[in-house]
RNA sequence: GCCCGGGUGGCGGAAUUGGCAGACGCACAGGACUUAAAAUCCUGUGAGGGAUUCCCUCGUGUGGGUUCGAGUCCCACCCUGGGCACCA
């Protein structure tokens, strides 16, 4: 007898096992209900992370669970293989960023390997290959047909570090999102994908989203920033033609508008700026905002600075004459980059007209008059309107909608919704990419590889052709005679942002090999929608909104039939070290294969997912790990102790008190686990298994004479429970305890509830809702037996003792309250 | 400023619907086994107070409230994490 837990030769014989019978390779197969995890596929840095074990463990749990529970599983993996890191990578260890990221797949796909995931590897893609990336080229044409992609020059996200444009999902703070160094602002001509068209949808189909944590949806919901109101032409003095157009959420103050404040971006002001007869204090004021940084331009706290144009307009709903300003704190990328300034009532514009003495006019009152005027501050909320004309008196929102009316008949206001969200700028200056699928023709202009030509594959080079323009300097890449006139023509040698490589790749696989279309409609059908999502909740906007930007995308161009991809989403918290996220250079990093050298892939799996609830935060815990290997080691040793028993004993005669108590338990448990594993609960779940081992072990030490058959068929369940968890070790032990069939095959356990019930249950008995004692009974007692029992009670008559009974409370089953008359109650009685 | 989480022992965290606060794990203390150590097992472990087996009081960020009964519901506040933010 072998009794000492050998896991890493147990874990080899299990992952040899399950490779050579293909146990996890999932088919199209209508007789049972299909079931799709899916995690976000990882960026072949290197090496997996904690982080990773965390993310694909707890994702393997549920695929694992789901399986036994006799569903047909598809839980996938890839690798979201181009990108910036690989190519600077590359350049450091003077390699071709193709052999660095091709290593670094086989490194971690070992390591998956030796974690016990089971995915299917068959479908296993890489998104830096042709066959993958063709289809992303192949939609880029599609969106590009549609006027979903389209080239614009304009300012752009510039990254120095990076040397390359990023979108605006992936600045935060006015640093880029991967290397944290400041972004700068360039202007450039990029190919950008027309999201903002999606942006109504991308907000109301939130509402189908049951299945997402309502943060994740608040996130996306503030990124789109939809907001609805009315835009407002005010005319030009002098001028029938020319209009300035604002947009407005208020339309109830425009009686209080005492200035249109333009951006410095305004097409109007390049005009005067233009003109001959231009004003050189209005030009340099331009010039100079023009330069400033974007983010220090839309701090909140720099100073509102502006100049007057000179020009005026004229208010359409009383013809009042207003000046023209120009600020720094009017944006030309929302709205219609004008605004009319109404500083009785807007923060900003009070701010504005103080410092530059334009006249302030309260057109709203408080509904109620004894709210003191705060003298530095607008009054910004709804009220009753004044100074208005034949408004004045109306509430806010009844005269908005009287005065939007009446706008839309005269013509010069129209209803109108603007929103935060800009459209996705996709191009890199980055070799390492997806070229995007473009010739330049001097005669056609832009002209779209003609599909049957794609892919446009990604010419290979050395590392010391790496550099800002590696594609541009190969001549025979850039170099093309134009597809419709054959004349000499250059290609786009900008790349594609991999967020889009990202965006689809759970479509290809539920058909990694198609070769004539990006994804197999039968087999999209067959698995969609994914059933979970896990992954990191970074990617609440950036990944998550552009995947569901590029489904609508594809249900209009026919190639899928549903509005959303994802039912549930899981977003798991970070794993910490000391407090803070693990990273090299705080050298607080944890590597999962030391950790399986020491304990093996089944405590590192079972610790990630015991530590703390999936979606909070994990303090990594060294010690912690010891628990759950001395947890694992216990088992194995009590396994050892009845695996030659037989197990058909119990259900044949009359079991004891304390046998009856163990079956017991191990049925409520197999309940717990079973709930605890649908609501994504994986610590408690543990915990729980823990505890019948617990019990089983009093049972075992209790001295007397225990059944050991029944003690084996108690550990079977746990074998069973804890295989989500601790895969090899619980296949081991199956076998040991004498079954040949892997657990993958074997169905998860169900709960009798006759077994489950509790025999005796302890009442407790509150006097004022203070326990005072307790009593046993069996369960479904009534209420009234329930009453006498309770006030038999010894202690209970100590606490109830002369006073009055005022009433008494009876939850059946568990507790009994009596309320009595409080000592300071008899006195104010007397 | 607006919108969302979170605050429970020495630590990570439990607590299905308002019904025994602290499951499970760690740490710590004491004990058993051992020549010894490791490993393993047993006992104890929220705070305070009294008692030889037991009992009492307090206790889930703070202050109020609802209720027979509140970690859980309501109001106000404090701390903390995240998202959005000169967005018209």
């Amino acid at each position: 007898m072998n009794n000492h837990y050998d896991f890493t030769s147990i874990e080899q014989k299990w992952q040899q096992r399950w490779t050579e019978e293909r146990e996890f390779v999932a088919q199209e197969d209508s007789s049972a209900d299909k079931y799709y995890v899916l995690e976000m596929l990882p960026y072949p840095s290197g090496a997996l992370h904690i982080g990773h074990v965390r993310n694909y463990s707890l994702g393997d749990s549920i695929a694992r669970f789901r399986r036994m529970q006799g569903l047909n599983v598809m839980h996938p993996i890839g690798w979201d293989a181009f990108g910036l890191p690989a190519e600077n990578a590359a350049i450091q260890r003077d390699i071709p960023p193709e052999q660095w990221t091709v290593d670094n797949i086989m490194t971690m796909k070992a390591q998956c390997q030796r974690m016990g995931w089971t995915y299917d590897w068959t479908r296993e893609i890489s998104t830096c290959s042709p066959e993958y990336y063709r289809w992303n080229q192949w939609m880029f044409v599609q969106m590009y047909k549609r006027g979903l992609a389209y080239l614009q020059r304009g300012p752009v996200n510039w990254c120095e570090q990076c040397q390359t444009v990023l979108a605006n999902e992936q600045v935060s703070d006015g640093c880029c999102w991967r290397d944290g160094s400041q972004v700068v602002e360039k202007e450039l001509e990029q190919w950008y994908f027309r999201i903002t068209e999606y942006a109504d949808q991308l907000l109301e189909d939130l509402d189908q989203l049951e299945g997402w944590p309502d943060k994740v949806r608040r996130m996306q919901q503030n990124w789109i920033g939809k907001s609805v109101g009315w835009t407002v032409s005010f005319p030009l003095q002098n001028s029938n033609e020319i209009t300035v157009d604002i947009f407005t959420t208020r339309l109830d103050t425009i009686y209080g508008a005492t200035s249109l404040i333009l951006a410095p971006e305004h097409p109007l002001v390049e005009t005067w700026v233009a003109s001959p007869n231009k004003v050189n204090e209005v030009a340099e004021f331009v010039e100079d905002i023009r330069h400033q940084r974007r983010e220090v331009r839309t701090a909140e706290d720099t100073e509102k600075k502006g100049v007057f144009t000179g020009h005026y307009a004229i208010n359409p709903f009383n013809g009042e004459e207003i000046p023209i300003w120009i600020a720094n704190f009017v944006l030309m990328g929302y709205g219609t980059g004008a605004i009319m300034a109404v500083p009785a009532h807007d923060q900003r514009d009070f701010e504005f007209s103080k410092k530059y003495a334009l006249p302030i006019k309260v057109v709203i009152k408080p509904e109620v008059d004894s709210l003191p005027a705060e003298p530095n501050h607008a009054f910004t909320e709804h009220g009753i309107l004044t100074n208005s004309e034949t408004y004045s008196g109306l509430l806010s929102q009844v005269a908005q909608k009287k005065m939007g009316e009446f706008g839309c008949q005269k013509g010069f206001a129209n209803k109108s919704t603007t929103y935060r969200l800009r459209d996705w700028g996709v191009s890199r200056q980055r070799y390492w990419g997806t070229p995007i699928p473009m010739i330049y023709c001097p005669k056609c202009g832009v002209v779209p590889v003609p599909e049957e030509q794609l892919p446009v594959v990604l010419p290979k080079v050395e590392s010391a052709q790496l550099g800002q323009s590696t594609l541009a300097n190969l001549s025979e890449f850039v170099n093309v005679s134009c597809p419709k006139c054959q004349s000499p023509a250059r290609r786009e040698t900008d790349t594609m942002d991999t967020f889009v490589d990202s965006s689809w790749y759970f479509y290809r696989y539920a058909s990694p090999q198609c070769d004539y279309a990006p994804i197999q409609g039968d087999a999209v059908q067959h698995w969609f929608p994914v059933d979970v999502y896990i992954g990191g909740v970074e990617h609440a906007i950036l990944h998550l909104i552009y995947m569901r930007f590029f489904t609508k995308v594809m249900r209009d161009l026919g190639l899928v039939q549903f509005d959303e991809p994802v039912k549930c989403l899981f977003t798991q918290g970070m794993v910490l070290k000391d407090g803070s996220a693990m990273s090299k250079s705080r050298g607080n990093v944890v590597s999962p294969d030391e950790v399986i050298q020491k304990y093996g892939a089944d405590t590192l799996r079972l610790f990630v997912l015991f530590a703390a609830p999936p979606d909070r935060d994990l303090d990594w815990n060294d010690r912690g790990l010891e628990g759950c290997f001395r947890f694992l080691k216990r088992l194995w040793r009590m396994v050892y102790q009845v695996q030659g028993e037989n197990t058909d004993g119990s259900m044949s005669r009359e079991l004891n008190g304390k046998e009856r108590a163990l079956l017991r338990k191990s049925h409520q448990t197999i309940r717990k686990v079973s709930h605890d594993l649908e609501r994504m609960h994986q610590n408690t779940a543990i915990a729980a298994i823990m505890e019948l081992l617990n019990f089983a072990h009093e049972y075992l030490d209790s001295g007397e004479q225990c059944d050991l058959g029944l003690l084996k068929e108690v550990l079977e369940t746990i074998a069973l429970l804890l295989s989500p968890f601790a895969p090899h070790f619980c296949e081991e032990i199956w076998e040991i305890m004498g079954h040949a069939e892997s657990l993958t095959f074997t169905l998860w356990p169900t709960y009798e509830p006759e077994l489950a019930r509790e025999e005796d249950i302890d009442i407790v008995i509150q006097v004022n809702g203070k326990i005072r004692s307790r009593f046993s009974a069996s369960p479904g007692i009534s209420k009234d037996e329930m009453e006498i029992l309770a006030m038999e009670d010894e202690k209970t008559k100590v606490y109830t003792e002369g006073k009055s009974i005022r009433n008494i409370i009876v939850v059946p089953d568990k507790l009994v309250n009596i309320v009595v008359q409080q000592e300071s109650e008899d006195d104010q009685s007397h």
